[in-house]
RNA sequence: GCCGGGGUGGCGGAAUGGUUUACGCGGAAGACUUAAAAUCUUUGACCCGAAAGGGUUUGUGGGUUCGAAUCCCACCCCCGGCACCA
């Protein structure tokens, strides 16, 4: 081929590839195994960017390779064509959303045509048509018919200007978009999808999938499933107040209840007049704390506030001690019971809380410390421990804010006095003694005691022993710096050292030292593990078995999550209607199957209406229907579905997208589903991905679908950023048009480049390189010319290197790590290139593996070649086992691990062979030396070890 | 703070126990040209050395191993998720 016309060669074979339909998708071919690839539709935002090239056209070689490997595999396209956009488009250039939408969707396909994706646009859908959003209706309406759908009184963010419902993406900072006013929470009506019922099964079949795990953690975290116990707390009112816990351990400790202002127990006690005696403040604090905005929660300085309930007590289960009640907006209404026990020796919370309104704080869990494995010091878990009480003594400088701490000289690590204490010796008296025997000093005075005692498990390296020490921490202060003379057998072991108390952290590696410091510091909450005490009959025991005996004796075992349930409603024009009619006799009716979709009428008018209702709230002939049910008159639902309702569900459209009868059928689903990989952008997972999850299994417990999940493969894709390494942006002014580089160097370029990028397998960041893309051009050039080369016969000096190089591509392409694929076909070029030569079918193999990254190009090359058929309809090329192994290899050849040369030697040497020939080479090198060892990896390297000096 | 992922030339990256830096970009030198562009050839981590050669190097420090970017421990930094979630 000479010159390469990219335009020419694209135009022609896009639209040759068109009017043959070659890739169109049918259901079913005898002897192909069908495979489903499956992209985030794109929102039809009226232009494409390099992010959904990067997105459509990388994965299209998964797609083309498949194909040319006997696989029927379906790569559909559509748009995600309901939103916001295309309303704010309305209101403020005066445009119909619906031709907005429509006008941009051909636009972009166009574009997207462009890309020589292997799309099959027969299967096209928009989930703006009519067609399409019936089936989101009835889909809906199944879930309502479960029991999944209802109703309820929700926060949503209001601006008091505008008068109207905003939705999140909307407020930035806390304030309106639009208009600057600060957003406020007001209470309506909002119609709720039950997730929450699904939480556990979203978290556990993770398990059974093959997803990145970065992709299954964030799905975890945004469920956060926590298991804990539920316990009751009756109070002097004679009722009782549920609490949830983590930590039912530390039951006795708890020593006050708080309430979340929103909790149900409130209002119902303020009812009550006269039961709460202050119930003027309570009602003052509540209403608050409602009034606080989202922005208020967040900049809040989490200064911890609350108002105690005077006249009522809770009573603790386990030590029938009464306690008082506060109500606190640190404690969350929608979280666990909206209840808490406040543990506040065990939680920093509650700690803090305590100490701002003075109230006792009781330890219960004495810290208990095991030393990892892998240190020197680790605890030997299967090896019996010698136990010992000791002390652990905290000296503080006599004059300046500094403290001692011991130094051992032997491996510079830093820590405090301890000392076993002996019989009939008390902790202090010990403490002093150890003071003095280690370090001198004579004057040292007992301050105060730092808490309970501290159970460590370690190895004592030094003495040799396992040990389970008890230190009970003691602070003492010297009076002055004197000092007496030291053994030199302490003198040897440690030094003291005079360290700021700012810097004392930094000095200490133990983590019993830094638990007591952090003691000193005045931070005495204390979160982790440990052995009970103060707690009668429990004492004694761990945290962990604790934990499931009180939770047995005194409350339930409960499971509680942070999702919440899935708010759908939407006060705006440009969705889904919601199907449902709302009947004064009736209620809230369904509308019947046969009267879907309720159609999203043409409007004149695209604002909200003045109560924060949809638009459609002021079209008469949309609101004003008979009752599905009594035939009386209802008023039809105005507000709208969340689009990612839309996008739940569209992967089961596209194996059936013009079925008027279902939403699919079964026997297409059955084809296709599920999906064998799912590419998408970082920004789906926990939002998308978890309500698609959500809504097959819905579909699969109503019977509507086979498998519980829908995706078996996930990857998320990376971002391409500006050439500046920012994120492109019109501001920034670093945004590339993907357009001008097609026009300038071809789709085939683009496509090629975006992929020999980085590994489409790992999330990262790259930037855009122009110069780089221009490098990729210069491949597909090298390569036209390289097709002047051909010659009849095989090359046999190639014959290696292709074999390689397909195995390379084939090896490579399944785990999207197309840019090592790429780099093997550039190596393979070089080859050609350095003999200048290549033979016919040897050339016809490098077309066909070239196929899937560079389509336009290949297919030039592959009909110039002269062949009939579309070379995306020719086989995959094969590998030969027998040429991937040289005659002769390169072997390392070390020197005490030292690469000190190589050799070449016949590939089948033998082990003798290899070190003779490895020997020979630098036989120099190891004259007068006396080697103890050699080290011989077959066909890799020879080691040899020298006896050391 | 908790959880997850990561840290390799000037840059994107390759190498998952065996010669660190494949492939590409940029840089340098040269060829062709009146010249430039394009193209081609050579070069290409750092330090010492005239060279031969030696030493250092995959965030830092330690360990295991004949041999570590890769395995183990501690720490530092970057990215992502969650976060007053009891």
């Amino acid at each position: 081929m000479k010159g390469y016309d990219h335009k020419k060669i694209e135009k022609k074979w896009q639209e040759f590839w068109e009017r043959n339909k070659i890739y169109t998708t049918l259901d079913q071919v005898p002897d192909k195994d069908n495979f489903f690839l499956l992209v985030e539709f794109p929102y039809p935002s009226g232009n494409l960017h390099v992010g959904h090239w990067y997105a459509f056209a990388v994965p299209d070689i998964l797609a083309r390779t498949l194909r040319m490997q006997g696989k029927n595999v379906l790569y559909p396209i559509g748009f995600d064509a309901f939103g916001l956009p295309a309303e704010n488009a309305a209101i403020k250039n005066k445009l119909n959303p619906r031709e907005w939408t429509y006008g941009n969707i051909a636009y972009m396909k166009k574009q997207i045509r462009s890309m020589g994706t292997s799309f099959d646009w027969s299967r096209e859908l928009a989930t703006c048509d009519p067609e399409y959003y019936k089936w989101t209706q009835w889909l809906f309406l199944q879930l309502h018919k479960k029991g999944l759908v209802y109703q309820k009184d929700t926060a949503v963010n209001w601006c008091p200007s505008c008068k109207t419902v905003l939705a999140n993406e909307q407020v930035i900072d806390g304030k309106c978009e639009r208009c600057g006013t600060e957003v406020v929470q007001k209470m309506m009506l909002q119609w709720n999808i039950k997730i929450t019922d699904y939480a556990d099964r979203l978290v556990d079949d993770l398990d059974e999938l093959d997803w990145p795990e970065q992709i299954k953690e964030s799905q975890r975290n945004w469920i956060g499933r926590s298991e804990g116990a539920e316990i009751g707390f009756e109070t002097t009112e004679n009722d009782t107040i549920t609490v949830f816990t983590t930590r039912a351990d530390t039951l006795f400790g708890a020593m006050y209840l708080v309430l979340a202002p929103e909790h149900p127990w409130l209002e119902l006690a303020l009812e009550h007049t006269g039961m709460l005696k202050n119930e003027d403040e309570i009602g003052r604090y509540i209403a608050l704390s409602q009034r606080k905005t989202e922005l208020e929660r967040m900049t809040d300085q989490r200064e911890k506030t609350g108002v105690r309930l005077e006249g009522v007590e809770a009573i603790n289960p386990a030590s029938g001690e009464k306690m008082p009640i506060y109500v606190a907006d640190y404690v969350l209404g929608h979280y666990g019971t909206g209840a808490i026990m406040a543990v506040p020796a065990h939680d920093e919370r509650d700690y803090e809380f305590a100490k701002k309104f003075d109230l006792e704080i009781r330890d219960v869990i004495e810290p208990l410390i095991i030393r990892p494995s892998g240190r020197l010091d680790s605890f030997r878990l299967d090896e019996p421990a010698q136990e010992r009480t000791a002390t652990m003594a905290l000296v503080r400088h006599w004059s300046e804010d500094k403290y001692m701490c011991l130094r051992w000289i032997k491996n510079d690590v830093h820590g405090f006095v301890t000392g076993g204490i002996e019989d009939g010796e008390d902790a202090i008296e010990t403490a002093k003694r150890e003071i003095e025997e280690e370090t001198g000093y004579s004057s040292a005075e007992y301050v105060e005691s730092l808490g309970g005692r501290v159970h460590v498990k370690f190895y004592a390296a030094v003495k040799n022993v396992n040990r389970f020490a008890h230190f009970t921490p003691l602070l003492f202060r010297l009076k002055d710096g004197s000092r007496s003379v030291v053994d030199e057998r302490e003198s040897n072991l440690h030094e003291p050292v005079w360290v700021d108390a700012d810097k004392v952290a930094d000095y200490l590696n133990r983590e019993d030292f830094q638990l007591i410091w952090r003691r000193v510091r005045g931070d005495r909450a204390y979160t982790g593990g440990g052995i009970l005490v103060n707690s009668n009959s429990f004492d004694g025991l761990d945290s962990e078995r604790a934990r499931a005996e009180i939770t047995a004796k005194f409350g339930r075992p409960k499971k509680t999550y942070k999702l919440r349930d899935w708010i759908v409603s939407r006060q705006r024009y440009w969705g889904v209607p919601i199907p449902i009619v709302h009947c004064k006799k009736c209620g809230t009716v369904p509308v019947s199957d046969d009267q879907l979709p309720v159609l999203l009428p043409d409007i004149e008018d695209y604002l909200p209406s003045g109560e924060g209702r949809s638009p459609l709230a002021k079209v008469d002939s949309f609101v004003n229907v008979t009752c599905p049910k009594c035939g009386g008159e209802g008023k039809r639902e105005t507000d709208t579905l969340d689009t990612f309702v839309d996008s739940s569900w569209y992967y089961l459209r596209y194996t059936d997208p013009k079925n008027e009868k279902e939403f699919a059928s079964q026997e297409k689903m059955d084809a296709w589903m599920p999906i064998d990989l799912y590419s998408g952008g970082a920004e789906h997972t926990t939002m998308h991905v978890l309500y698609s999850r959500f809504w097959q299994k819905a579909l699969f417990d109503m019977g509507l679908v086979k498998d519980a999940e829908p995706y078996t493969r996930r990857k998320n894709r990376s971002l391409i950023l500006g050439p500046d390494g920012q994120k492109m942006s019109k501001s920034r002014g670093n945004v590339i048009d993907p357009d001008e580089v097609v026009e300038r160097l071809g789709a085939d370029t683009v496509r090629l480049y975006l992929a020999f990028i980085g590994p489409y397998n790992e999330v990262s960041n790259y930037p855009w390189n122009p110069d780089g893309v221009v490098g990729v051009r210069r491949f597909l050039e090298r390569v036209t010319r390289t097709s002047e080369m051909v010659q009849e016969k095989d090359v046999q000096g190639l014959q290696s290197i292709l074999h390689k190089t397909i195995k390379k591509v084939t090896d490579d392409i399944p785990l999207l790590k197309f840019n090592t694929a790429i780099s093997q076909m550039m190596t393979f070029l070089n080859a050609i290139e350095k003999g200048k030569t290549i033979g016919r079918e040897q050339w016809k193999a490098f077309v066909r593996i070239l196929a899937p990254f560079a389509p336009h190009l290949a297919e030039e090359l592959w009909r110039e070649g002269g062949n009939e058929n579309s070379v995306h309809a020719e086989a995959w090329p094969a590998f030969d086992e027998k040429y991937l192994q040289d005659e002769t290899v390169t072997i390392a050849i070390q020197i005490d691990g030292k690469t000190r040369g190589e050799v070449a030697i016949p590939t089948n040497s033998d082990k003798d062979a290899t070190e003779k020939a490895a020997h020979g080479a630098i036989a120099a090198r190891l004259e007068g030396r006396e080697v103890v060892r050699v080290v011989v990896v077959p066909k890799k390297l020879v080691n040899f070890v020298l006896k050391s000096d």
